[in-house]
DNA sequence: TGCTATGATGTAAACGGTTACATGAAACCG
DNA sequence: CGGTTTCATGTAACCGTTTACATCATAGCA
């Protein structure tokens, strides 16, 4: 009830105990030692106290925040996975995380950004949530970002971490070629500028190409890494009355979107048409059929990217890139019949 | 190039612009009023130094923070958009987003709570990341909190907002019951101490109980929220030669885990049983056979939660209790055969 | 013209921690 | 036993803002 001052401080607890702020303070940090007696009345005092040090006089004094800054778009299957990465391996290391959505690209240059300098001690980036002026800004003045599935634009020395790409597409297209047979494969693109969707791309056609096909541009069809315009892209597809018997979706999200065109125009997969996908979200086993596609380790890939900020931050090294490696997964879509996807 | 100092300060802009600190912050914040000459050397001056105001000197100045704390699971599909939801009502607002997860139940006590008082303007808590020891200490203290999927604890008043559980679980049950003529209905419930599985079991009981049928506890099953552990579930009691021909999920992961074990066990969806979930996942659509569910409209949850948040944060009042409508979603898994379930 | 609002600005004291430096006592040591 | 370490602690400056209070023109007004 003697609930007078707004918040205790480190002086109440001081007081109390009848020391100086200084040897609460060391305690608190174990910059030095405290004797025992001290020790267990300063125990006592902050817990019947209630005492937890404020958070900005601490960052103030010591210019850290012991925080760090996620941008990323919050979307999809793709992004739990990848957060709870981020969180487990930064929880464990005593950071919190300050996590901001790039939403619409709203852009306005001169406009603040959510996360910086100013309240993180440094930053994950995902994929193109920081422009490349805003990332020369940041190397030049040497504050810690870490890119995710993203590699650093030309000149830039900043530690990068994401998946293989290349050799896991054309493994899967091969199965496709060599398996099941198939000769006329849909490639479904993802978004134009997105590294991800490059290097999958070049896999396909280096399957194609050591396999004595050639890559006909009219396969090509934007699926944007999304649902709809997969569907919309693969309908208008399949009613050209286009030629194919296979289809490799660029992720996940986009095989979803081609799966459902495919059955609504009376194609059966995997009878008429192999389908696989990229990334190996959590609703890819339970799909009709289960979808063969290629596993990324998408938590993994959010936790060695907090480790390789964390290491960044605290001895300003970090390892240039990480590259995750991917695994193929056979289930039913491409025609094979494992025993249980799941 | 002339980069002795580590961060420019108010003081810098201060001195380069040859007025009092105070002047500076006062037109940093609009505070008072300033000449034209002045504000127009300010902004020249502080965009050349690329001044950004430390957010810890702020807080620790005006005891705000201008964050809000979020303590959740990160964890399926549902996570996704409430988080979204959050983050869009808060960005709005010009608040910051500092997210903990609540895993492993560590549950330490004397452990201090990543967010609170020391770092926060408020929290949403999800469901029970919160227990009733620590709602009451905020209570107590006048910490703002708002609870999310979840009501207060006896005599606590701390505003909530949540969804209609029960009204639409009733009105799918009965829609099983008369549309479709099931009589043996399996629930299958969530976790045991969870609000919502509570009330939609209640509806289903309810609608039961008003069709004349009584309600079979052997047709009660535990999923747990979860899709093994649905799976599991489902799988042992269809081979313990159970007799039914309806499931009710209580949420649509633990559909998806029902619906697994209905296929592999040759029970056709839905000419053998009906299968209904609640939640309207994003993958629910996508099912085969697409899922009828109850829409919960989570993104808007978030949101709503958030605002309510910084309304209690600002005026110190909010709704006690914001209740979401849900609405029952007919697809394929029960019987029905809408145009397209997407 | 004297008196009071009003506007634009400056001065300096908080805010609640950390930490360099200082101090006194006890331990060690030849 | 005097001198040097080492230990446990205190003193006070500092981190970078905000803001109450003061100041000084200038404008408005009777």
């Amino acid at each position: 009830m003697t609930q007078s001052k707004a918040s205790v401080t480190i002086r109440d607890v001081a007081r109390e105990a009848g020391v100086s702020v200084a040897t609460v303070s060391r305690y608190l940090n174990g910059t030095a030692p405290v004797s025992e007696e001290v020790a267990r009345r300063l125990d006592e005092i902050m817990s019947e106290l209630n005492y937890v040090p404020r958070a900005a006089a601490r960052n103030l004094a010591t210019h850290k925040t012991e925080t760090i800054g996620l941008l990323t778009d919050i979307r999809g299957d793709f992004f739990a996975p990848l957060l709870s990465g981020i969180e487990n391996a930064l929880s464990e290391n005593g950071y919190d995380l300050l996590i901001s959505s790039t939403r619409q690209p709203s852009r306005r240059r001169g406009k603040k950004l959510p996360v910086g300098p100013h309240n993180t001690d440094g930053i994950l980036s995902f994929a193109d949530s920081l422009d490349e002026s805003q990332l020369r800004h940041f190397a030049r003045i040497g504050f810690p970002v870490v890119l995710i599935h993203r590699t650093p634009p030309e000149g830039l020395n900043i530690p990068c971490v994401t998946i293989e790409n290349k050799a896991a597409s054309r493994e899967i297209t091969e199965h496709l070629i060599r398996v099941h047979q198939r000769r006329r494969i849909v490639f479904l693109q993802g978004p134009e500028v997105h590294e991800d969707s490059h290097w999958r791309e070049t896999g396909y056609r280096q399957a194609l190409k050591a396999n004595g096909l050639t890559a006909d541009p009219a396969l090509l069809l934007r699926g944007d890494f999304d649902r709809e315009v997969a569907y919309e892209a693969m309908n208008a597809f399949i009613r050209s009355g286009a030629d194919f018997d296979a289809v490799f979706a660029a992720d996940d999200e986009s095989a979803v979107g081609a799966l459902a065109a495919l059955q609504e125009n009376g194609l059966r997969v995997p009878e008429d048409v192999s389908l696989v996908g990229f990334d190996d979200q959590r609703m890819s086993p339970y799909l009709t059929p289960s979808l063969t596609t290629v596993h990324a380790p998408t938590e993994e890939v959010g936790r060695q990217a907090a480790l390789q900020l964390i290491r960044l931050i605290q001895t300003g090294k970090a390892e240039p890139l990480t590259l995750l490696p991917t695994k193929i997964i056979l289930r039913r879509s491409c025609g094979c019949t494992p025993d249980s996807g799941r």
